[in-house]
DNA sequence: GCTTGTGATGTTACACTATACCATTTATGA
DNA sequence: TCATAAATGGTATAGTGTAACATCACAAGC
């Protein structure tokens, strides 16, 4: 990521400070956690931490490796608890297509995240799956299936690599 | 399946006649493959039936059990080149929430497939997103996004699970 | 303070999913 | 018929995920 500020990154596919943005959804986690009455562990907020760090989206196991060097378990077990707990209370997406996981841009609110997933540089953006569950929910309705859980994930190029290709 | 009709099963979750859904599909991957230069050898023959068997999405190692069977590839790549072919000429899906895949019910026709996936039977049913890309297109186009594929799955209780679930 | 129960973590071992790579065969067109 | 490309056969291994059990840490109640 070759950018002249120090401190700006890409949210997704757009321009923000990144450190305040990391340092800021840890703080809202941690608070989240204490009100919910839910134990926000050391594995689990670095874990958090990891994949806050970058807009992307990590294996289990790259997050493992992570937390291997510091001390912070040692067995996938110990990464993959660490990511279910941040899935499970919405602090953290897997996405399927990659077989990964990336931090939540929204937490707290209820939503259903659609993403964009960049098959060039390999970036992840999130976003709001318009109508929300509307897009499927006619199909299911008429069959009668109940829909608990929908997941949108697109696949393509993000503008710089749209750029990138064209030349 | 506990059912009275020998040949009436459920096409995703509606009745209809399976054996005439699957020899007619069968024809028209056949005819489409000659139309389209593309050769439509046994195996991958062999692979689209064992999909359509069923309406459900089975492993790459399902179909290669019973690949097996018959003496047509005995390792998983076999299994896999097989499901590749399939899928990229639109004769069958990946679901990647469960890492399977599943016959298309509508080859031939352009379109964006959505899935409800049952997490109790496992049975899957093919539909259409609604409003197709429309769902995410917006957002994407708002980062200079470019989609080339979306992917939506919903998860859920089909009719006859939640039925069971209420009892 | 002690106990006790629950949830979190540590650890081993293994199951499942997928692909890189190279050899061989088969079909197709020049 | 030969050259070429595509398909298949096969080995080995990489990558992803979990079952099962032991242990530990913490908070609630005595």
């Amino acid at each position: 990521m070759p950018l002249a500020a120090p401190s700006a990154e890409t949210l997704g596919f757009a321009r923000h400070d990144h450190n305040h943005c990391v340092s800021e959804a840890l703080e809202a986690a941690e608070e989240r956690c204490a009100d919910a009455g839910l134990r926000f562990t050391p594995v689990r907020r670095r874990a958090l931490e990891i994949l806050l760090e970058e807009h992307r989206a990590l294996g289990a196991y790259d997050v493992l490796e992570r937390l291997q060097e510091e001390g912070l378990g040692a067995q996938p077990p110990a990464a993959y608890r660490a990511l279910d707990f941040l899935v499970a209370n919405g602090f953290a997406h897997r996405i399927e297509r990659l077989n990964a996981f990336i931090a939540c841009t929204q937490p707290g609110e209820d939503h259903v995240p659609a993403f964009l997933i960049c098959r060039t540089c390999g970036r992840v953006a999130e976003t709001v799956a318009m109508p929300g569950k509307g897009v499927i929910e006619a199909a299911a309705g008429a069959t009668g299936f109940r829909i608990e859980r929908v997941l949108v994930e697109a696949e393509g190029l993000c503008a710089d690599c749209v750029t990138e290709a064209g030349r």
